[in-house]
DNA sequence: ACCTTATTGTTAGGCCCCAAACAAAAAAAT
DNA sequence: ATTTTTTTGTTTGGGGCCTAACAATAAGGT
């Protein structure tokens, strides 16, 4: 899951709103569609990840360190380039690295620390599995133009100026 | 956490694009921007609801049923609607029980089934607190003019249509 | 009527995420 | 030099979602 499957109808909106008056329609079904789409995108990246033995997170770790492919990085450093918290991050780890797609090396100055490189075997994987997948991508927003991609881009800029304001005031 | 948080600079999408030819630049950029927003809000959206001691699928099993506020209905049609597996509207359907927001009726003639319902307290909890999460999406759009809402709607419309084709062929 | 098939809600077990608490080590304060 | 604070990675326990398998019941096939 990630978000209500059956959307709300025009009429189903228009009795809300008689009920609950300050709600804005269109505000309401815009954030809704967005919404679906984001979890059907999201469903459909995991069946493709899913067919070679990976997780959303555990593929956006390994293309994280493919942005570096030969420098080793901190498992903190990771979590937060990913957008997990540590422990999630320890146990993401865990998975990569008993799949060999991963290993962690010891800091040779620092103790505490540790240093995460992809293996030979990440590095194959990934560049058998990302043709595929950016393919899939490039169908997926097939349908929209250049200006529309733009157009996008520029709209969900707004949303994320509102949602920084939404906790402020 | 959803979406990768530290999304490729122009730079590194050029320097993936070099290793992977057939990588469309915008296309990815817009997905992860798409995918990113979506997180956002939804990670909004839970501080929201967790103020009132519900998760995203309990809150969106209620507003299901505030729909129809006098009609029970059953476990799987929640389930088909809000858009999880029968499983788990079990442990959805728990929780609000347990809260007291929601009880199970015996079905009269079948008696495989239940019928679900909003309690008094569950309504009153729906009623206290819509208007101001209404208030909140309001807050949300507002840097949106009715024309962006519209045509947000229809490019993520384009974007649907793509994620239809995507395991065809 | 009897047997098979389908449906309904639940349980069991697993994965992924989080928050909180830890031990080990390093850095800062005194 | 000793104590305190901070940083790092991990463990533990919990929630939410899933799939697979169940028992109970109903519906259909013969």
């Amino acid at each position: 899951m990630f978000y209500l499957k059956d959307l709300p109808t025009e009429k189903t909106l228009r009795e809300f709103r008689e009920r609950y008056p300050n709600l804005d329609m269109s505000a309401l079904k815009a954030c809704t569609v967005l919404l679906r789409t984001g979890s059907d995108m999201l469903t459909a990246f995991e069946a493709i990840l899913g067919k070679h033995g990976l997780s959303q997170g555990r593929f956006l770790t390994l293309i994280v360190m493919n942005r570096t492919p030969n420098k080793a990085i901190s498992p903190s450093a990771l979590a937060e380039k990913v957008g997990v918290k540590r422990a999630t991050m320890t146990g993401l780890l865990d998975g990569l690295e008993q799949k060999e797609l991963v290993e962690r090396i010891a800091h040779p100055e620092d103790r505490r620390k540790l240093g995460i490189r992809l293996t030979n075997k990440g590095r194959q994987l990934l560049d058998e599995m990302l043709p595929g997948y950016y393919d899939q991508i490039g169908k997926l927003m097939e349908n929209l133009s250049e200006k529309e991609r733009q157009s996008l881009g520029l709209i969900l800029g707004k949303v994320n100026k509102g949602l920084s304001t939404l906790f402020k005031p």
